[in-house]
RNA sequence: GGUCCCGUGGUGCAGUUUGGAGUGCACGCCGGCCUGUCAAGCCGGAGGCCGCGGGUUCAAAUCCCGUCGGGACCGCCA
């Protein structure tokens, strides 16, 4: 069922500056046009008035800021700076110049003509002043009055913009965007989401210094760690042959300040990882690192609860109810993925007892899984039925049962004739299926089974990143190790320095795959924010660990050396957290892209259409680092 | 490393299925007109190696092969 809107739609109410196309010289497609984009800008994240405030003195140049002009300012001269957003010249006696700057435009009205071009850069002076009866502007913040008797200082010319720099360059190539991204920043999105950016930002700061938390800074040029994601690697110019590598994340030396007693550290930490890009990665990236000494997982939870809390106040306007727990177990169960959406219902519902006794081979499984698409099976094309099997199939089940809820209950599927009437009566009760439904089924091993039914569940309801609630969970008790390496040695689920669950510390030997760890996720709305976990702080439960991961001493020691050598130095127990600030960003202004929310990001190609990076270098330079270049593989 | 999608004046799109002159739409740009517009309006104009290379053909934006660029996803991201 959809999510609850109520109290979303008053939040998310249109931005009433935006032009909805009422105005009556505008021609029947234009007024078509400016509709559509009134619509969409209506839906974008447009509930972050929070941060639309505090602009600061106007000095300098400039007497008052565009956006700022009101009623109340009638009468005042004004003196602004800005670019040309918009020009409307009336003939020699009348012109119309919409000034913008950061804060938003205002109509300035000359007596006269003026040479004004698009984004050129004006200063601007005159009286501000209600406009004549029946010109106001409802769309604009400033459009019951305007700036009259003005004149006009050319401070910067400029050639015509690459793209129109309003709400239609959201249509336009990303690649030109990144090109002239100074261009692209003008526009009331991209300020308004870096508002958001740095309002995030500054509720984190405030809520970690509230709790007591120090804010250090830890070194980008460390040493190479093959764990993990891919690193980048800075070649050392005074001993040729060795590189120093960035760091993915502060982890290392955040354990190391707890050994060192700073007790509470946070850092808004720049990251940095050699893997592909995405809609949500980045080569690099800002994470809020914490750790703390002496604390439980329950103290790290509410440490970062009230940090994202904030955030989310600072931004919206509103503070989310107490964020809700769920173990893996269950999100894996009810979700089919440890990230579960709670924007949306469509739960996986367990059919393993319905069909305990089946006579149909494919339901002859350890796990039979459900999920119930009300209303989908009136009317869905038997193209759409194979696409969901393919689908099914591509996510590594074995196949898809699919049935459309007739009237009375009846079972239309190509399997139906499989199963008994007791069979049928059973699964319409089970998942309470009503006519018009339409219902999927994936028989498999447990984990199977729930991932992909829980990957079709976010195919067919998940909502856009704009809509819904803010619905965080905190997602715990993770499994200690994941699958196996070839040589049958467990792998670790967090990192290999994650304690394990007290109450299963018996069984790390004789059951390992059993055993919970003391990791945790923070999730909103299906995004993984960020994952935390209690720190191992005793050697000898480290080298338990370390024995199961079939890492003996003399390769601990090679590979974590200088990390674990503090550890016999006194060590106290402590855990930590760390989540991705430019999701948190992105979803608090509405952004599907992180790179939305990033003022220079790269895009999927890990290029700079702007600065043109990566760069060859001179063969000088690579000299001085003791490298050559390979010649390109034929 | 893999799968899929997209490259057409400065921008966004039609046109590609079924080959026939760079054919069209909206915006922008340049010039002119216009005293209340507001993503102004009216008139006129300029601007194209249809990403690039090769092939098929009398003829290629269109069909085929390759390549480059961009995007989404899988792998990867402890």
């Amino acid at each position: 069922m959809p999510p609850s809107r109520s109290s979303w739609a008053s939040r998310r109410r249109p931005p009433a500056r935006w032009p909805c196309g009422r105005c009556s010289a505008v021609s029947a497609s234009r007024r078509q046009w400016l509709a559509a984009t009134w619509r969409r800008r209506s839906c974008d994240g447009s509930g972050t008035e929070a941060v639309d405030e505090a602009w600061g003195p106007a000095v300098g140049l400039r007497t008052h800021w565009c956006g700022e002009l009101r009623l109340e300012h009638a009468g005042a001269r004004v003196e602004m700076c800005g670019w040309v957003a918009r020009r409307r010249e009336h003939g020699e006696h009348l012109a119309f110049v919409d000034l913008r700057d950061r804060t938003g435009i205002v109509q300035c009205v000359v007596d006269g003509s003026v040479d004004a071009r698009a984004e050129q850069v004006l200063r601007v002076t005159g009286t501000v002043r209600r406009r004549p009866e029946g010109t106001a502007n409802a769309h604009l913040a400033t459009g019951e009055v305007e700036v009259g008797d003005c004149t006009v200082e050319l401070l910067a010319g400029a050639e015509p913009p690459p793209f129109p720099v309003d709400a239609r360059a959201d249509d336009v190539d990303e690649t030109i965007r990144l090109r002239y991204r100074y261009v692209d920043l003008r526009r009331e999105r991209m300020q308004r989401n870096l508002r958001v950016r740095a309002a995030v930002n500054s509720a984190v700061r405030r809520a970690m210094e509230r709790q007591g938390f120090v804010e250090v800074e830890t070194p980008m040029l460390m040493p190479s760690t093959p764990e993990g994601a891919r690193e980048f690697l800075v070649p050392s110019r005074q001993r040729p042959g060795s590189f120093y590598a960035l760091p993915q994340s502060p982890q290392l030396f955040k354990q190391l300040l707890m050994v060192g007693g700073v007790d509470r550290y946070y850092q808004i930490a720049r990251c940095l990882r050699d893997e592909d890009l995405r809609a949500d990665r980045q080569y690099e990236f800002m994470q809020l690192d914490a750790e703390a000494s002496f604390v439980t997982q329950e103290d790290v939870v509410g440490f970062i609860s009230e940090a994202v809390l904030d955030a989310t106040e600072a931004v919206t306007g509103e503070r989310p109810a107490e964020i809700e727990r769920m173990t893996w177990h269950e999100s894996m169960d009810r979700y089919g993925v440890d990230k579960p959406d709670l924007r949306f219902g469509l739960e996986l519902v367990e059919l393993t007892p319905v069909f305990a006794a089946t006579g149909f081979r494919a339901f002859q499984a350890p796990c039979v899984k459900g999920l119930r698409v009300p209303g989908l099976g009136a009317g869905i094309t038997r193209g759409r039925l194979d696409a969901l099997t393919e689908r099914a199939k591509a996510l590594g089940a074995k196949g898809l049962v699919w049935m459309r809820v007739g009237e009375a209950g009846a079972l239309d599927s190509p399997v139906a004739k499989f199963l008994s009437a007791e069979e049928q009566a059973a699964l319409v009760a089970a998942i309470g299926a009503e006519p018009g439904d339409l219902l999927l089924s994936v028989a498999d091993e447990w984990a199977v089974a729930c991932e992909v039914l829980g990957q079709l569940r976010n195919d067919l309801g998940r909502p856009p990143v704009h809509e819904g609630p803010y619905r965080y969970v905190w997602i715990v008790d993770f499994p200690m190790f994941v699958g196996r390496t070839e040589d049958g040695r467990p792998k670790p689920g967090h990192h290999p320095f994650t304690h394990p669950h007290p109450d299963d510390l018996d069984r790390l030997e004789p059951d390992p795959m059993g055993v919970r760890s003391q990791a945790y996720d923070l999730v909103l709305n299906g995004w993984e924010l960020g994952s935390g976990s209690i720190r191992i702080h005793e050697p000898a439960l480290q080298q338990r660990v370390f024995d199961l991961l079939g890492i003996d001493e003399e390769e601990a020691n090679r590979r974590f050396g200088f990390f674990l050598t503090p550890f016999r130095y006194g060590a106290p127990p402590h855990g930590g957290f760390a989540f991705g600030l430019d999701r948190l960003v992105a979803i608090l202004a509405g952004e599907e892209n992180i790179r939305e929310v990033i003022a220079f990001p790269k895009p999927q190609s890990g290029t700079d259409p702007m600065t043109g990076a990566p760069t060859a270098v001179d063969v000088a330079q690579l000299a001085e680092l003791g490298l050559r270049v390979l010649p390109p593989k034929a």
